[in-house]
DNA sequence: ATGGATGCAAATATTTTGCATTTTG
DNA sequence: CAAAATGCAAAATATTTGCATCCAT
């Protein structure tokens, strides 16, 4: 028997589509923007059904989302590797960048504080050389 | 002489009241939250107003700002007491906790990659007390 | 068959912009 | 006085919701 995935729905086409195209890469993209790649694929599915996928996977925690300083929200599939983000302040470009162990710390502090479900976020903005460069 | 604080412009009437407010909390703020505050004080000042002051005043390296996870764009007077926060998902209520010292890994590593005018934050979003009692 | 899933269009919410008017330096 | 700032209304963005239809189970 096939094993469907649990916590996020019925198995169907669109479904499957946005998951498989998640797994391809684990960098952040915009459900604008994976909306975009499935129609250039052909992939018959609507904006509105890649928004509620994406909610019900961030929900069923399959993936991981963050928001971008200009407030675009990004989906990523939850990536175990620990790396934070540097971000242009200016042109929004951002590295990833693996850091040091905040997860210990960050988790206790939660606890200490009646907080569950923990997930932290560690940004770094800053102005990038390119946009330094264009600047002077 | 009066000097002016630099970077952020003319000096006017609103802008003084926006620099006014922050300044009396370092918590962070949403830009519809400061211009309700004012308002309610009989500060004439418009929600464009707002909105542009604090984009400016971002730029200038004056205030930090953030955002929620639902996408709202918070702001705050930049602290220099290292605090981070913890921040519930479903109730956005938040606690400000001081942590490790994230600094220097964080300045160094944007040096590396060509970053300057850094700034980072590290933030735990998690589900508080009680909100998680409210749910089960 | 039947309740969840889809997708279009319309609704929200938030932030930005055009432009005439006011204010600062 | 000239340039910059203000504020209203309208525009632009991003995301959500109503609802009729479709499809997985």
């Amino acid at each position: 028997m096939t094993e469907m995935p649990p916590g996020a729905g019925r198995n169907t086409r669109q479904r499957a589509e946005v998951r498989a195209l998640l797994e391809e890469s684990d960098e952040f993209r915009s459900a604008q923007r994976l909306h975009a790649d499935l129609r250039s694929r052909s992939v018959p599915i609507g904006l509105t059904t890649v928004y509620r996928t994406l909610q019900a996977l961030v929900e069923a925690g399959e993936i991981d989302s963050m928001r971008l300083p200009n407030g675009e929200q990004l989906f990523r599939r939850c990536s175990r590797t620990r790396h934070h983000h540097l971000i242009c302040r200016l042109c929004a470009r951002t590295v990833e960048v693996t850091g040091p162990t905040v997860e210990v710390w960050a988790d206790r502090t939660a606890a200490r504080h009646g907080f569950t479900d923990i997930n932290h976020t560690l940004e770094i903005f800053g102005i990038c050389a390119v946009c330094a460069g264009s600047n002077r």
